[in-house]
DNA sequence: CGTGTGACGCGGG
DNA sequence: CCCCGCGCCACAC
């Protein structure tokens, strides 16, 4: 049975406009648990699929993927930049332009 | 029930 | 920039 906080993890999530990425802890923010950022990357590992989430919008604090090459980064980084998401020469995206404010939808 | 681990985050050296 | 440690939460052993 899914908590509500699982719940509202994947509403926000699916709120997240294409072009437009958020953190781990940002999400965990606007679903009301600060300090549940590890809940919301263990959510989106299980349960990415099970409800179509736009998992790829999701990444760290760091504007990196956290994921490693050859477990999904490749993958993730392809579906960013379909949605017109920028990388640098570093792998890294800046937040200051594609982080997702909450608002706009 | 203690311990280790992880798609995390933040502060410090 | 890198490496470490600590805090937090859920889960597998």
């Amino acid at each position: 049975m899914t908590t509500d906080f699982s719940q509202r993890i994947i509403e926000i999530i699916k709120q997240i406009p294409s072009g437009k990425v958020a953190t781990y802890g940002q999400i965990a923010f606007m679903a009301g648990n600060p300090m549940a950022s590890r809940q919301v990357a263990r959510l989106l590992h299980t349960a990415s699929g099970k409800h179509n989430l736009p998992w790829q919008r999701v990444i760290n604090s760091q504007g990196l993927i956290s994921l490693k090459p050859g477990a999904g980064f490749e993958q993730q980084h392809e579906l960013l930049c379909e949605e017109g998401v920028e990388f640098d020469l570093r792998g890294r995206i800046d937040l200051k332009l594609y982080q997702w404010n909450g608002r706009t939808r």
